[in-house]
DNA sequence: CTACGTTGTTTTTTT
DNA sequence: AACAACGTAG
C-alpha cells in the first residue's frame, strides 16, 4: 500500500479511493475530514488520474481554502500552484472574469462590499419614490440575496417566490439594481455565483469550456451549500461526474443565510449511483464529550444519522459539566477562577475558549478577565478591511483601478472634505445619470462646461488631475509607491494627522499595514480582489490568549477546554431563531449546542444563569432544554443556583423571589470564604472580586490600602479581600 | 458643512 | 442602557 494511505482507517480509505462517480462523505466532527480530502487529493494525482489544474476545490472559507493548498503542497512535494482551489466566491469569480463579456461586464469588474450594495439599493429605491421608511433597504438587500442564493435572476422568480415588499416592486427594484451593477461595471457576491451558473446554463461554450478543464471536484462543507452553489456544481459536475462532497448535516447552522440542508439530505437522489462513506470514528474528544455530543445531537429528527465513537485510545475523561449560577456575573467569575485553576496547571490560555450565542454575551467575560488580568482575544470582530479608514483608501484604489466605479467615487470626492456638499452631488448624479456617464465622467463635464464654479471647480479641477497622475505613476512605479502617494497627495493622511481623536494614530498605523499588505500582490486587481473576497485580518498569534468568540465562529475549531455559557431558554436556544423558523430552527439551534460541545478535546464545562440582564432590565431565566438533552451518565452538575434534587429546596419559589429584587444579589459581592483566618501584611499579593489583583500597601485594622494593577490604589474592608498565592 | 437632538435597534454573518 | 444612524437647525 502507498506511505500515503498507510494509518488512514478503512473508511477513510475508502472515501480516498472511490475516486471515480458521485460520492457523498458524511464525516461526523473531529473524524479526519480534511485529511481526507487533501490525501484524496494527493491520490488522484500520483495514481496520473488528473494533472493538478485538473481538480477543482472548493471550500466555504478562505482559511479552509488557504489550509488545504498548504497541505496538498505538502503532500505532491511542491508548491500547490495554479490550482483550482479556493472559495465558491473567488472560483467564481475567475470564470466571471474569464467569460465577463458574456454576460455584459468587462472583465475588470469590480466586486461590492454589503455597504456599496446597499447604498445603491437606497438610491435605486429612492428613485423609484419607495418610502425608505416603510420599506427598509436592508430587507430589499437581504430579498435580492436570496433570490441569488437560489439562483434566479430578475426575469426568473416564480411568482411563488415574489414577495409583496414595496407592494410587489420587488422584482423590479432587483432588475434595475442588476441594471444598475452592469452600468457600473460592477458585482456583488451573489452575482459571482448566480452569474457564472446563469453562463453555465445558457452558454454551451462556457459549460463546455469548463468540462473540458475539470476531470474531478472536491467539495468542502457540503452541508453549507446553497441552492445556486449546488446547481453550479451540479453542472460542472454533468460531464465527469466524478465528484466528491465532504459534509456533515449535523453541522449545518447556516441556514439563515440561504443554506440548503437539503442538499445533503438528498444527495443520492441528486447524483444516481452515488455511493456514501460515513466517517463515525472521532479521534478528537474523550468518551463523555462524545456522548454528550451524540446524545443531544439524536433528539433531531431530520439528519441522516451517523454514531460516533471514539478513535481516540485514551478516551477516558472527565464528565461534561454543567454549573448553574446565579447570574451571568458570578457566570463570568466562574469561568474566569476555572481559567486561572487550569493555567496554574498547566494550561495554557491558546487551548481555552469561551463559546457564546451572541456576540453581546462577550461582554461580561471580558470584563472579568480584563480585571484577573488574563489575556484574551475576540475572534470575528471588526475585520481589518472592515474600518473605515482601510475602505475609504481602497475606495481610492478602485477610482484609480476604473473611474467608472461610482460607489467607490462617491465615498472619497468629500474625504477628506473639499467641500462638496449635497448640492454639487447631486448635480453630478444628475448629469451622470442624463448623460449616461459615471460620476467621474460626469465630474469632468460639469468642470469644462462652466457648471461648476468658484473653489469648488478648482479643487475637483485638481482632484481629477491628480488621479490622472497617480494613474499614470501606477504604470511607471508600481501600486505600492502610488498608494502610499496617493494617501498623502491627496490629504487623507493628514486628515487622521489632524484627527485628535484617541484611534487616530491606530488608523494611520492600520493605513501603514495596508500599504505593507499590497505588497504582496502583483497586481492592482489582484489585490482588489483579495480585498473582496478574502476579507480578513491576518493576527498576532503569538502570545497565548483565550479565544472567545461565537459558536459559528467556532465552527472548524478545537479547543482542550471549551466554555459554553449562556444555556438558558430564550438565549440559547435564541428565541427569535425559534420565533422565526418553529422547529427547523430549533433543530439548527441545537446542532449548533453539537457544534460547541465537539469543538473540545478533553473538557467541556456548560454553565446557565439564572438571571440576566436583557438590556435595561433583570429576566429570570431557565436553564436551556438542551441540558435535559444530555446523557446523566455523562455529566456532573453543580453551582450555587443548582437545583439540588437530594434536598427539597423548592427551587420555583426562590427564582420566583429572587428574580423580583436580583440587584440585591448582584452589589453583595462577598468573596466565599469571608471568615477565613487573616494574616495579611504590607506586600502581601491579593485578590479583590470587583478590582482583581493588587499589593497591600498600608494595613490599619479591618482597613487596607491596595495598589490595584488594574484599577489603581483603593482603601478596602479586609474581609473583601483574598488573599492569592494558594 | 457640522452639531446636536431624535429615533430606532439590540442572533448568528464563512463570501 | 448604549449606541448608531438619521434628520433638522444653525
Amino acid at each position: 500500500m502507498s506511505a500515503y494511505l498507510e494509518g488512514l482507517n478503512t473508511a477513510q480509505r475508502d472515501a480516498v479511493e472511490a475516486t471515480e462517480g458521485p460520492l457523498l462523505v458524511l464525516a461526523g466532527a473531529g473524524t479526519g475530514k480534511t485529511r481526507v480530502l487533501t490525501t484524496r487529493f494527493a491520490h488522484i494525482l500520483l495514481t496520473k488520474r488528473a494533472f493538478p489544474n485538473q481538480i477543482l476545490t472548493v471550500t466555504f472559507t478562505n482559511k479552509a481554502a488557504r489550509e488545504m493548498r498548504e497541505r496538498v503542497a505538502k503532500i505532491i512535494g511542491q508548491p500547490a500552484e495554479g490550482l483550482w482551489l479556493g472559495t465558491f466566491h473567488a472560483l467564481g469569480a475567475r470564470m466571471l472574469r474569464r467569460f465577463a463579456d458574456r454576460v455584459g461586464l468587462q472583465s475588470n469588474f469590480s466586486i461590492l462590499d454589503p455597504d456599496d450594495q446597499l447604498r445603491l439599493l437606497k438610491q435605486i429605491m429612492e428613485a423609484a419614490r419607495i418610502d425608505i421608511k416603510r420599506w427598509p433597504p436592508k430587507a430589499l438587500m437581504a430579498l435580492i440575496q436570496g433570490w441569488k442564493d437560489r439562483g434566479f435572476m430578475p426575469s426568473e422568480i416564480p411568482s411563488d417566490q415574489d414577495s409583496d415588499f414595496a407592494n410587489g416592486k420587488a422584482k423590479s427594484l432587483y432588475a434595475d439594481y442588476q441594471a444598475r451593477l452592469q452600468t457600473l461595471n460592477a458585482a456583488d457576491f451573489g452575482d459571482l455565483l448566480l452569474l457564472t451558473t446563469h453562463l453555465l446554463k445558457t452558454d454551451p461554450e462556457v459549460l463546455a469550456t469548463y468540462h473540458r478543464a475539470f476531470r474531478y471536484i472536491l467539495v468542502d462543507e457540503y452541508q453549507d451549500t446553497n441552492l445556486v452553489q449546488y446547481y453550479w456544481l451540479r453542472l460542472l459536475a454533468q460531464a465527469h461526474k466524478n465528484i466528491c462532497c465532504v459534509g456533515d448535516d449535523d453541522q449545518s447552522i447556516y441556514s439563515w443565510r440561504g443554506a440548503e440542508i437539503e442538499n445533503i439530505l438528498k444527495f443520492e437522489r441528486d447524483f444516481p449511483g452515488a455511493k456514501i462513506v460515513k466517517l463515525e470514528a472521532n479521534y478528537r474528544s474523550t468518551a463523555p464529550i462524545l456522548a454528550a455530543a451524540s446524545h443531544l445531537i439524536s433528539h433531531n429528527e431530520s439528519r441522516l444519522g451517523k454514531t460516533l465513537h471514539s478513535g481516540r485510545s485514551n478516551s477516558a475523561g472527565e464528565n461534561v459539566e454543567i454549573v448553574a449560577l446565579w447570574d451571568s456575573e458570578e457566570e463570568a467569575r466562574m469561568v474566569g477562577s476555572r481559567v486561572e485553576a487550569l493555567r496554574r496547571n498547566g494550561n495554557s490560555l491558546a487551548e481555552m475558549a469561551i463559546l457564546v450565542r451572541a456576540g453581546f454575551q462577550t461582554r461580561a467575560f471580558e470584563e472579568r478577565l480584563i480585571t484577573l488580568g488574563v489575556p484574551y482575544r475576540i475572534v470575528g470582530g471588526l475585520r481589518f478591511y472592515e474600518r473605515a479608514e482601510i475602505r475609504d483608501a481602497i475606495a481610492y484604489l478602485r477610482v484609480l483601478a476604473q473611474p467608472s466605479d461610482d460607489l467607490a467615487f462617491e465615498r472619497i470626492i468629500n474625504t477628506p472634505k473639499r467641500g462638496v456638499g449635497d448640492v454639487s452631488l447631486r448635480a453630478m448624479h444628475n448629469k451622470a445619470r442624463t448623460a449616461q456617464i459615471s460620476l467621474y465622467a460626469a465630474t469632468e463635464f460639469l468642470i469644462s462646461s462652466g457648471d461648476l464654479r468658484g473653489k469648488l471647480r478648482d479643487t475637483m479641477k485638481n482632484f481629477l488631475h491628480q488621479f490622472e497622475q497617480w494613474r499614470a505613476m501606477l504604470g511607471r512605479e508600481g501600486h505600492v509607491v502610488t498608494l502610499a502617494t496617493l494617501l498623502d497627495e491627496s490629504g487623507y493622511t493628514a486628515m487622521w494627522q489632524a484627527d485628535k481623536s484617541p484611534d487616530a494614530p491606530g488608523r494611520l498605523e492600520n493605513l501603514k499595514e495596508l500599504v505593507r499588505a499590497i505588497a504582496d500582490f502583483e497586481t492592482l486587481q489582484g489585490f482588489l480582489d483579495h480585498v473582496a473576497l478574502v476579507m480578513e485580518n491576518e493576527e498576532n498569534t503569538s502570545d497565548a490568549k483565550l479565544s472567545m468568540m461565537t459558536l459559528h465562529g467556532a465552527k472548524g475549531l478545537e479547543f482542550d477546554t471549551v466554555f459554553l455559557p449562556g444555556w438558558e431558554e430564550g438565549v440559547f436556544p435564541n428565541q427569535r431563531a425559534l420565533d422565526e423558523g418553529g422547529l427547523k430552527s430549533l433543530e439548527e439551534e441545537r446542532r449548533l449546542a453539537y457544534v460547541g460541545i465537539t469543538r473540545a478535546r478533553e473538557r467541556a464545562i456548560i454553565s446557565h444563569a439564572a438571571n440576566r440582564r436583557i438590556y435595561a432590565n433583570w429576566q429570570a431565566s431557565i436553564p436551556s432544554r438542551f441540558i435535559e438533552e444530555l446523557p446523566p451518565e455523562f455529566i456532573t452538575t453543580s453551582g450555587s443556583a443548582a437545583i439540588n434534587k437530594s434536598k427539597p429546596l423548592s427551587a420555583p419559589a426562590q427564582f420566583s423571589v429572587m428574580a423580583s429584587r436580583p440587584r440585591q444579589v448582584d452589589h453583595s459581592n462577598q468573596p466565599s470564604r469571608a471568615s477565613q483566618a487573616r494574616n495579611i501584611l504590607v506586600g502581601t499579593r491579593v485578590f479583590h472580586q470587583k478590582f482583581g489583583y493588587g499589593i497591600v500597601t498600608a494595613v490599619e485594622d479591618d482597613r487596607l490600602d491596595i495598589n490595584f494593577e488594574t484599577s489603581g490604589k483603593k482603601r478596602v474592608l479586609d474581609r473583601f479581600i483574598e488573599k492569592h498565592g494558594a
